[in-house]
RNA sequence: GGCCUGAUGGCGGAGCGGUUACGCACCGGAUUGCAAAUCCGUGAAGCCCGGUUCGACUCCGGGUCAGGCCUCCA
C-alpha cells in the first residue's frame, strides 16, 4: 500500500517513501508547557497520532521513531514561575504531566520521545555555535541572529521573498539586527530569569532554534516527516529549515532537512478564531469532564485535517451518537468472539491517501452495517474483528462497550439501577404493564435509558447526565 | 499589500467528468406490552458568472463570501 501525504513544501500531494523503512522518523512540535492545552492544540496531536499508528502499522512498531517536543524554556514559563516564586520546571513538570494526562484521554499514544529543551542545551548551543562558524549568524550586544540573507532559499516553505518581507516588514528593527528579518538564536536572559551559560554569554535559545537542535541531536537529519499546526509554516519552520542547513557543511536543498511537511488547519469557533481575548477558549481538561475523550477524538477526526473545522456543540453531539452506534453494535454483539484480523484494506486505502479520516470512519460505518446485518456467525465474527481492527488504527472503539454507555455511572447509582431494572423484570414477567411503566419513568428520571430484550434489558446513561 | 485555505443536502462531511458516499437528524414501514436498539425504505446537495465537454458538483478562467498566516499562537 502507498502511502501519499500532501507536502507543504512541494504543495502537492506526493507518495511518501521513507529515507529508511527500517528507522522512519516523525517530529511534531509540541506544547509549551505553561498553561492548560486548549482543543486546539490537540487537532495536531490526534491527527499526527494517527500518522503515527497509520506507519507502525506499515513499517512495523519497532520502525517507526515519533518525536515531540516539550517547551520548557519560554517567557510564559518565566512569567507564570515569577507569579507563583517558583522554579520553571515546577511550572512546567506540572503543565507537561497534565498535558500528557489529557492527550491520553483523547486517545493519543505516547511518542517515542519528548524532548525537551532544559535536557538539550548543550546540544542548542552546538547548533548556534555550528551556524556561526559556517557563517549564517552573528553575535552582537549578547545576542547571536541568524543572517536571513546568508541562506538563499529562506521563504521557500510558506513562498515568500525575503525582499517582500523587508518591504511589509511593520515591526520595530531592534538595534542589534543587521537585517529586519534576522532572528535570535540565543539572548540575554533578562534579571531573575534562568540563565544557560554559552560562548556568546548567559542566555537562553530562541523560540526556534530548539526544534531544529532536537531534531539533529536526536533523530539526525534529514528527518522524513515534520508535522506541526498550520501557523507554524512560517516562521517557526521556515526558521527551522534555514537553521537545520546552516548548521550542517552541505547544504543544497530544503528536503535536506525534513524530507516532507505536513500541517493541519485550524479549528474554527463560529467563524472565530479561540483565543483568549476572545473568551471562547475550550480547554481539554475540562471538555473531558463533560464529554467522552473518544468523542472528542472521532470528533477532530470527523474531518480532513488539513482543512478547517468548524468546533461547536453539534459537532460533539453528533460525534458522540456515531460512537453510541458503534458501541451500540458491539455491545448486541458482545459474545461474538474475536479473532486476529488484519486492517480492512479499504481502512488503509482511506488513510494511505493523505490520511483521509472522513473515509476512514465511512468504511468503519459499513463495518458496523455488516455486523449488524451478517446472516450467519463466521460473518459476524469477521465484520465485528475487523470494525475494532479498523477502530485500533484510528484510535478508536477499543474501550468496552458496555462502560462506554454505563461510565458515567458510579456504583452507588449503578447498584440503584440495576434493582429497578430487577424490579422491572419481574413486573414484565408478571404482565404488571403498568408497574413496568412507573418502573421506566423512574429510570428516565434517573437519566437511564432501558432496553429491553428476549434475554433481559440493559440500560445506557442518556447523554449529559 | 503579500502568501495560503475553504465554499456540497436540515447539520457534519468524502469521493468522483456520466451510476447510492458515509454519519447525525427527519419521515414512512417492519419489529416491540410500551420504549429503545435494529432492519427495510423515502426525501434532501453542490456560492455566482462564463468556458471546455456529448455530458461538470467534479476540469479551466473570473467574481463573491468566509477564515488563517505575515507579531506569541496548533
Amino acid at each position: 500500500m502507498k502511502l501519499q501525504i500532501h507536502d507543504t513544501l512541494r504543495r502537492d500531494k506526493v507518495e511518501f517513501v521513507p529515507q529508511n523503512p527500517e528507522r522512519v522518523t516523525l517530529y511534531v512540535c509540541g506544547p509549551t508547557v505553561y498553561s492548560y492545552a486548549h482543543i486546539g492544540n490537540a487537532r495536531p496531536v490526534v491527527v499526527f497520532d494517527v500518522l503515527f499508528r497509520l506507519l507502525r502499522e506499515i513499517y512495523g512498531e519497532d520502525h517507526v521513531i515519533y518525536a515531540r517536543n516539550i517547551t520548557d524554556v519560554d517567557d510564559k514559563i518565566n512569567k507564570a514561575a515569577m507569579e507563583q516564586g517558583v522554579e520553571i520546571d515546577v511550572i512546567t513538570n506540572h503543565f507537561a504531566d497534565i498535558y500528557n494526562e489529557d492527550m491520553a484521554t483523547l486517545g493519543a499514544l505516547r511518542p517515542s520521545m519528548e524532548p525537551r529543551v532544559t535536557r538539550n542545551m548543550d546540544a542548542i548551543v552546538a547548533q548556534i555555535a555550528a551556524i556561526v562558524a559556517n557563517g549564517h549568524a552573528y553575535a552582537e550586544q549578547g545576542h547571536v541572529l541568524f543572517d536571513v540573507e546568508s541562506f538563499k532559499t529562506y521563504g521557500a516553505l510558506s513562498r515568500r521573498s525575503v525582499d517582500d518581507m523587508i518591504a511589509g516588514a511593520r515591526v520595530e528593527v531592534a538595534p542589534y539586527k543587521r537585517n529586519a528579518q534576522d532572528f535570535v538564536l540565543w539572548k540575554p536572559s533578562k534579571p531573575g530569569e534562568p540563565v544557560w551559560d554559552s560562548p556568546w554569554g548567559g542566555g537562553r535559545p530562541g523560540w526556534h532554534i530548539e526544534c531544529s537542535a532536537m531534531i539533529e541531536a536526536n533523530l539526525g537529519l534529514p528527518i522524513d516527516i515534520h508535522g506541526g499546526g498550520h501557523d507554524l509554516i512560517f516562521p517557526h519552520h521556515e526558521n527551522e529549515i534555514a537553521q537545520g542547513l546552516c548548521a550542517q557543511h552541505a547544504h543544497g536543498h530544503d528536503s535536506e532537512y525534513a524530507r516532507y511537511w505536513m500541517h493541519n488547519g485550524f479549528l474554527d469557533f463560529g467563524s472565530e478564531k479561540m483565543s483568549k481575548s476572545l473568551g471562547n477558549v475550550k480547554l481539554v481538561h475540562d471538555l473531558i469532564k463533560e464529554t467522552p475523550g473518544e468523542a472528542l477524538r472521532l470528533a477532530l477526526l470527523s474531518g480532513h485535517y488539513r482543512g478547517p473545522l468548524e468546533w461547536t456543540p453539534e459537532l460533539v453531539t453528533q460525534s458522540r451518537a456515531r460512537l453510541d452506534g458503534f458501541y451500540g453494535a458491539l455491545r448486541r454483539f458482545a459474545a461474538v468472539p474475536v479473532r486476529d484480523e488484519a486492517v480492512p484494506p479499504a481502512i488503509l486505502e482511506a488513510l494511505c491517501d493523505d490520511l483521509n479520516t472522513p473515509r476512514a470512519l465511512a468504511e468503519l460505518s459499513a463495518l458496523a452495517k455488516a455486523l449488524e446485518t451478517a446472516s450467519d456467525d463466521e460473518a459476524r465474527m469477521t465484520a465485528k474483528s475487523q470494525l475494532l481492527a479498523g477502530g485500533a488504527l484510528l484510535g478508536l472503539l477499543q474501550g468496552d462497550a458496555e462502560a462506554w454507555f454505563k461510565g458515567g455511572a458510579d456504583e452507588d447509582l449503578t447498584a440503584k439501577i440495576d434493582a429497578l431494572i430487577a424490579e422491572r423484570i419481574a413486573a414484565r414477567a408478571a404482565k404488571n404493564w403498568p408497574e413496568a411503566d412507573r418502573i421506566r419513568k423512574a429510570l428516565d428520571e434517573l437519566g437511564v435509558e432501558v432496553m429491553d430484550s428476549a434475554t433481559g434489558a440493559t440500560w445506557k446513561l442518556k447523554a449529559g447526565v
